[in-house]
RNA sequence: GUCCCUAUCGUCUAGCCUGGCCUAGGACGUCACCCUUUCACGGUGAAGACACGGGUUCGAAUCCCGUUGGGGACACCA
C-alpha cells in the first residue's frame, strides 16, 4: 500500500474563505483516514500578485482549526518569503522546499527536457503579437489561443522567450476524477499554452505537475475551475513518463445570492468569523457538511474530528455546488458552544467581555456563566448579556415595562412590593429571591411572566437577560435595591 | 464561439451506481403549540423538493436521449 499523501496548496494572492479551507480540511481529512501525511505548499509563481502576510494567515488559520501540517515550508523558507513571525512554525520534510518560488531551477530543469524531447519549444512572441491575435480570433468567433506560430522557429535560447507545451491538435484525453467518475474530452483542440515564463517563474500547469510527482502526491484535491485544465496536466505527465496522480475537484460554495463567496455574503473568512464569536470546531463541521454527507441512509451532522475522519470519503463528496448558509452555521456554533466544558467557555466568554470593553469582576461573570453559555449562539453575544452588571447608569427599555395585561399601576405595584420584599432579606440568595418574587407576584395576582417584567428592566435595564433571581444575587442587595427605588422614581414622575 | 462540470424542500443533504421498501427521509430556517421568570434550550406538529420533455420498463427521483437553467475553462493569473 502506498502512503496516501495530500497537499493543500494555495497561492498567497489573499486571504483565504472558508471555502478555500474547506479544501483543507478534505485533503486533511483524506490523509489523517488513511494513515497518510497532508502537507502544505505555498503556490507563489505569481510575484505580481502576492500579498505578505497571506502564508502567514494561512498557517495560522490552519492551527486555529486544529490541522496539523505534516510537511511544509521550514521557517528558514518562511523567511525567505518575508514571512516570519513570532511563533512561526518551522516545519520540514523530505522533499522540500515547499515553497514554489524557491524551486525555481527544477522547474527549469523539467522544462529544457521537455524542449530537449520535442514535447515543448520557446517562443518569442511578444504579448502585443499574442493580444492581437486573440483579438482576431474572437473577432472571427473562434475559440482564442495561441496559433503556434513559433512551434517550428527554434527560437534561440538567448533571446527571452517562454516556453510553451507542444499540444497534440487533436486528442482524446480522459481521466478518472474520484468525485465525478470518467470525465472525456473528445478530440479537442489544445492550445500550446505557457509552461514557463519569460521572467523564470513556471506557470501553475507546470509547477503543479512537478511538484506533486515529486512531493509524492497521491491525491490531488482542487476546485473545480481546476477541471477544465487537467487534459494539460495529463499530457503532461503523459510527456514526462510519470503516473498521474488522483484528482478529485471539488464542487464551490457559493453565497446565499447564488454567487461566490464574498464579504457580502456573510461568509468572508474564518478570521472574520473568529470575531464575530465562531468556534473552529463548529466551522469545521459546518463547512465540511457543505459538499459532503456519509451517506449510506446516516443523518448524522454534527461530528467530531474523530468521526469526521474516520467516516470522511471522496465518494460522498458531492459533484453540485453548495450555498454557504450563515443560519444554520449560527445554529451549529450555538449547538458548539453549549458542548463546550465550562472551563472552556468561561476563558473564551471572557474575552469577548473584556474586547467589548465591559468592566465587571471576573467572579460575577463566572458566577452567571453556565446561564451564559446556554443561551449564546456566537461569544459576541456574551457581552450584552452581562453588561448590566456595570456600575453605570442604565438606559431602561421603559417602553417594553408593562406588557401583557400589566399597566402603570400594577408596575408600581410589584416594583414597590418587591423592594419591601427584598429589604427583608437577610441572605440575599438566589432561592430567597426567588421565594420573595414569586409571593410578590402571588399576592398581587400576576403570572410570574409579566410581572418579571417590570423588575428585569427595573435591575438591568433590558428585556433579555440571564434568569432573574441569579442575575440579582449577583448584583447585591445593595446594588438591586436602588436600582429599584430609581425606577419607582422614574414611573413616578412620568405620572 | 468551442469544450467541460452540474441540476431532490428557501438552504445543506439522504435516496440514484445495484429501478419497486419513496404517498421522497433528516437537518437549518419559517410558522403553530407545549415547557417556561425574559431569552435560549428542549418537546410536538405544520407548510415545503425529485428543473422540463421524451424514451426504456409491468414499474423511474433512480437507467438513456434531448431541452432549459446554473457554474467553469479557453492568459507570460492561480
Amino acid at each position: 500500500m502506498v502512503e496516501v499523501r495530500t497537499r493543500f496548496a494555495p497561492s498567497p494572492t489573499g486571504f483565504q474563505h472558508v471555502g478555500g479551507f474547506r479544501t483543507a480540511f478534505y485533503a486533511w481529512l483524506l490523509a489523517k483516514k488513511h494513515g497518510g501525511k497532508f502537507l502544505l505548499r505555498i503556490e507563489d509563481t505569481d510575484r505580481e500578485r502576492s500579498v505578505p502576510g497571506a502564508v502567514r494567515f494561512i498557517i495560522e488559520e490552519l492551527k486555529w482549526f486544529g490541522i496539523e501540517i505534516d510537511e511544509g515550508p521550514s521557517r528558514e523558507e518562511l523567511r525567505a518569503l518575508g514571512e516570519d513571525w513570532d511563533g512561526a512554525p518551522d516545519l520540514h520534510g523530505p522533499y522540500g522546499p515547499y515553497v514554489q518560488s524557491l524551486r525555481l531551477p527544477r522547474y527549469k530543469e523539467v522544462a529544457e527536457e521537455l524542449v530537449a524531447k520535442g514535447f515543448a519549444y520557446r517562443c518569442d512572441c511578444t504579448p502585443e503579437m499574442l493580444e492581437r491575435e486573440r483579438l482576431e480570433q474572437m473577432a472571427r468567433k473562434e475559440s482564442p489561443g495561441y496559433s503556434g506560430y513559433c512551434r517550428t522557429r527554434n527560437v534561440s535560447a538567448d533571446v527571452p522567450h517562454v516556453i510553451r507545451f507542444k499540444m497534440p491538435h487533436q486528442r482524446t484525453v480522459s481521466f478518472v476524477d474520484a468525485i465525478r467518475g470518467r470525465v472525456v474530452w473528445d478530440s479537442i483542440p489544445l492550445k500550446d499554452t505557457v509552461l514557463f515564463k519569460s521572467d523564470g517563474f513556471p506557470m501553475y500547469h507546470l509547477a503543479v505537475v512537478v511538484d506533486d510527482h515529486d512531493m509524492k502526491i497521491t491525491h490531488a484535491l482542487r476546485g473545480v475551475e481546476w477541471l477544465s485544465s487537467t487534459p494539460i496536466h495529463l499530457l503532461l505527465y503523459e510527456a514526462l513518463g510519470w503516473e498521474p496522480v488522483t484528482f478529485a475537484h471539488l464542487p464551490v460554495i457559493n453565497g446565499t445570492d447564488g454567487k461566490k463567496l464574498s464579504k457580502r455574503s456573510g461568509a468572508a473568512n474564518s478570521r472574520e468569523l473568529r470575531d464575530q464569536g465562531y468556534l473552529a470546531d463548529a466551522i469545521m463541521n459546518f463547512v465540511s457538511l457543505i459538499g459532503w454527507a456519509p451517506g449510506e441512509g446516516s443523518d448524522q451532522e454534527v461530528f467530531t474530528r474523530e468521526e469526521l475522519i474516520s467516516k470522511f470519503s471522496l465518494e460522498g463528496v458531492n459533484q453540485a455546488s453548495g450555498v454557504f448558509d450563515p443560519a444554520k452555521l449560527l445554529w451549529m456554533n450555538g449547538l458548539y458552544m453549549r458542548n463546550l466544558k465550562i472551563e472552556d467557555f468561561v476563558p473564551l466568554a471572557w474575552s469577548f467581555v473584556e474586547r467589548a470593553g465591559i468592566s465587571i469582576r471576573k467572579a460575577d461573570f463566572e458566577i452567571l456563566a453556565p446561564h451564559i453559555q446556554e443561551r449564546v449562539k456566537v461569544l459576541t453575544e456574551v457581552p450584552g448579556m452581562v453588561d448590566f452588571l456595570q456600575d453605570k447608569p442604565l438606559e431602561r427599555q421603559m417602553d417594553a415595562m408593562s406588557q401583557k395585561g400589566m399597566d402603570i399601576d400594577k408596575v408600581k405595584q410589584v416594583l414597590t412590593r418587591a423592594l419591601e420584599r427584598l429589604e427583608e432579606l437577610t441572605d440575599f440568595s438566589v432561592s430567597e429571591i426567588d421565594q420573595a418574587l414569586r409571593s410578590v407576584a402571588v399576592e398581587l395576582g400576576l403570572k410570574p411572566g409579566p410581572a418579571f417584567v417590570a423588575l428585569r428592566i427595573a435591575v438591568t435595564g433590558k428585556t433579555v437577560t440571564p434568569p432573574l433571581f441569579e442575575s440579582f444575587a449577583v448584583l447585591g442587595k445593595d446594588r438591586v435595591l436602588s436600582r429599584i427605588r430609581e425606577t419607582l422614581n422614574l414611573v413616578q414622575g412620568s405620572n
